[in-house]
DNA sequence: CATACTAGTTTGAATTTAAAACTAGTATAC
DNA sequence: GTATACTAGTTTTAAATTCAAACTAGTATG
């Protein structure tokens, strides 16, 4: 992994380094922009919404929630099997500093 | 690659589909955001302002190189060779294309 | 001319991302 | 009841990206 912080790095750049990377990516970013605001969408849903692949959006969704970001949960509707996932009140924080992170950057930075 | 557009996805989130990865990754957003402060910066020093080792910095800057976001101009000073990174003009634009975009995802998207 | 710098580049390993292939279950046709 | 074809995911494998170790080219010093 990157290392995050070093004695020579000049103190400003630090909010770039510290950015969360379990959001920052695109794919993840799209995933949790969509949670955010309905705060519950099941996985074909939001496969359509965000535009990837069913094992693309697997895979982000399990690291969504290694990092406890959002909240799985298998049930059954009319024998059909249907994943819910929403943001957890982690997840909410996380996003919520990482706007505040990104919007410094974007003011003081570039 | 990933996709970046689909027939099925939500317009709102193309702004972050959008994005410009050769920016959006934290290693090249600081050293961008470092030569947007200073137009011109040398390599050593420009290592230690972000915090890369030297094999990565020059992975990135090669990158930055071939999208022409920066121009590399290699010169001896003292019989020292001395590298010196600018932006370019499409670099800066990139940058504030990505600032704008950035502002529209954190205002109206997270 | 050997040893040790300095300033980078190249290469190869580790991590991350994406999609193909697989799994488990339901429904329909024969 | 057993093929065939869905649907909804997961796992696996491949591709791309990122990182740092090893290498290169040149200077300086004993």
């Amino acid at each position: 992994m990157m290392k995050l912080v070093s004695m020579a790095m000049n103190k400003d750049l630090q909010p770039i380094a510290d950015l969360d990377r379990a959001i920052h990516t695109p794919a993840r970013l799209m995933i949790l922009a969509y949670l955010a605001a309905v705060d519950s969408a099941d996985f074909i849903f939001l496969m359509n919404q965000v535009g990837l692949t069913r094992g693309n959006l697997s895979s982000h969704l399990n690291t969504l929630e290694e990092t406890g970001y959002v909240n799985i949960q298998k049930e059954f509707v009319e024998k059909v099997p249907r994943t819910l996932i929403r943001l957890t009140n982690e997840g909410r924080n996380a996003i919520q500093n990482y706007r505040e992170q990104m919007r410094t950057i974007i003011d003081t930075l570039l």
